[in-house]
DNA sequence: CCGGCTGGATGAAACGTTTTAGCCGCTATA
DNA sequence: TATAGCGGCTAAAACGTTTCATCCAGCCGG
């Protein structure tokens, strides 16, 4: 019943104990014969390696783990897969942890994991300030990837999506329809990523010199309810004042918005234009099919599993890297349909 | 650099390493003078418990796994949570594997969790045949629970949703509200959940004998755009054999139902009423909010793990059990619109 | 015939815990 | 006063690998 060990193995083909350890890890070095022994008895006597045993030898395990705020968010598991494919691909194995927002969970998964010796961490901490638990599992030599978050530290990769950028696509695409009446729709702008979308559209207005106007609409989250209570809100605008596009800081805002537009009889696009924000599978099935500013998020989950494997990789010194990615508007029938320049 | 381990702790404290051992595992069989002294010892090394030896000498980890057939469904993510959480209490951690329903890579996972020892194993196994892959670490004395899939199996616990009921749900409901053109909509029928809720619908309606009728529309998938398509066929049909209610095998369908028939100048529950199934997020928050069969996600995961620790722990024997929840029916706008009862 | 080399195998140390048996000094009991 | 019991601690074995230093036999060149 208990799994029979490597040493059960050895005595059942006749050799010694580092022979069978020689099979399993250097074939190359065993005459061919006592190779096929030693294979035999692991498959009749149905071995199983030991990964505890062979961790403690060497110092750590194969394993990297992910921390995300939200297993359940669809752009974490997208990130999740990405990083996936690559550690699978290295021959290590991928541990998803959720810390569902809550830093006592994912401090008590740090220490998990730490005890774990796991190879490396890739994790969008929960919150923005300073970050104790990634120091000290760097000062361990456990190297850390940030996804998504905090850019700008020293003593640690990251990934991120330029949301700046994508804030400016998205206007720009707008400007170019010819729309001069433009509302930003999104909040708490505690939210970086809805501050910085917002920052991106308003220089790209700026820029842009076209005399039109941005009216910001700040909302308390980012939910389909929140965006339907947003487009009441324009609703209520007098039409010449009403503005005839509308930039969502996600896409669930914006399907919120179309909903409640074609529920008072507005048509999309011809009298408001929509664009979103994640290319939410969604976003592709609404009535309407959303145009919205596509983040590539496995990608994110690839090049962070990327460097993550890099910086473990013994030898050569490693240079930490700071990679942003670039944004893509997809434009789909939400905001086509250019109206004509007038002001 | 290299963390420091029991031994220099206990030099530093300058007791045995037993001592030690015991201040983390015992802490009331030591002195108190003495677990100070180690306690101190402990931070000022920075000391971290290696849990590979741990594990070793102890012969299995701390840690449960769940592979499941998509990281990104939201199905899944449902049920992760729920066991993530009962997991957490008991102390132990819970790593999520993703075999994206091919059946190698479930091999692959599996083969390297029975590696690691793992305490056990919830699963939606790829595929309906026989699992010698399951039965191989049920042999060497790893718990498996199934998750939603082969009930029947003797030698493993299982959860799983009642679907014919579920489909006899809806159908009664619809029934309840004097519908007697009704359509059921999904595919392909070699999917068991789709089979079984159509066979729950076929079910009630016999049983009820209100000479009501039922029209089945086998779709080629179970997505918005299925939904849409069969939605145009229901509408090619000449208005007095058009089904008043619509029962989908999932709320994918019934959204791209909801969409097709709403464009097509439709309303919605006035002309056609829909029932959904899974109660996904975007049911309440669809233009008209959506009737759906509700599983309980996260209990089907709560409970998953919890017959998996029963089993795992030692002592009592323990005799395995087949859980089946009942789903339950949450009316919305989409059918809440009794129609007098004619024929 | 001898020394050196090489492919192939061996034995033992080491990884860091947990656990068990046992030791020591003290107190309470007879 | 002897003894049993006990709280508190120690020493050592065991868990199953990997790796490293050795060793052995055979072979080749000198």
């Amino acid at each position: 019943m208990a799994t029979a060990n490597i040493k059960e193995v050895a005595r059942h083909a006749g050799v010694s104990l580092g022979t069978v350890s020689n099979v399993l890890n250097r074939p190359d070095t065993v005459a061919p014969a006592t190779r096929q022994r030693v294979l035999d008895a692991i498959t009749t006597l149905g071995y199983v390696r030991n990964d505890s045993a062979r961790q403690l030898r060497a110092g750590h395990s194969r394993t990297v783990a992910i921390v995300v705020l939200d297993v359940a968010n669809p752009f974490f598991t997208d990130v999740v897969r990405g990083a996936e494919q690559v550690v699978e691909e290295a021959g290590a194995m991928l541990v998803v942890c959720n810390s569902g927002e809550d830093s006592a969970r994912e401090r008590r998964h740090l220490e998990l994991l730490e005890e774990q010796r796991v190879r490396g961490v890739l994790i969008t901490p929960v919150g923005h300030g300073p970050q104790p638990n990634l120091d000290k599992l760097i000062d361990r030599g456990i190297p850390v990837v940030l996804v998504d978050r905090g850019t700008g530290r020293a003593n640690r990769c990251s990934v991120a999506v330029d949301d700046v950028l994508g804030g400016r696509l998205a206007m720009d695409h707008l400007l170019d329809q010819g729309h001069h009446r433009i509302a930003y729709l999104g909040g708490p702008l505690s939210i970086a990523q809805v501050a910085d979308r917002h920052a991106g559209a308003a220089a790209a207005l700026e820029e842009r010199d076209s005399g039109a106007e941005l009216r910001v609409a700040v909302t308390g989250s980012l939910t389909v309810a929140a965006g339907r209570r947003a487009a009441e809100e324009l609703l209520a605008l007098p039409a010449r004042q009403r503005p005839t596009a509308v930039f969502c800081a996600n896409d669930l805002i914006a399907l919120g918005v179309l909903q409640e537009l074609t529920a008072r009889g507005l048509r999309v696009p011809a009298d408001v234009a929509i664009v979103g924000y994640d290319d939410i599978e969604f976003a592709d099935a609404a009535a309407v099919p959303l145009s919205s500013v596509r983040q590539p998020r496995d990608q994110l989950g690839r090049t962070a599993a990327q460097l993550l494997l890099e910086e473990a990789e013994p030898g050569d010194a490693h240079r930490h890297r700071h990679v942003v990615f670039q944004p893509e508007l997809v434009v789909r029938r939400s905001s086509d349909h250019p109206r004509r320049a007038r002001r």
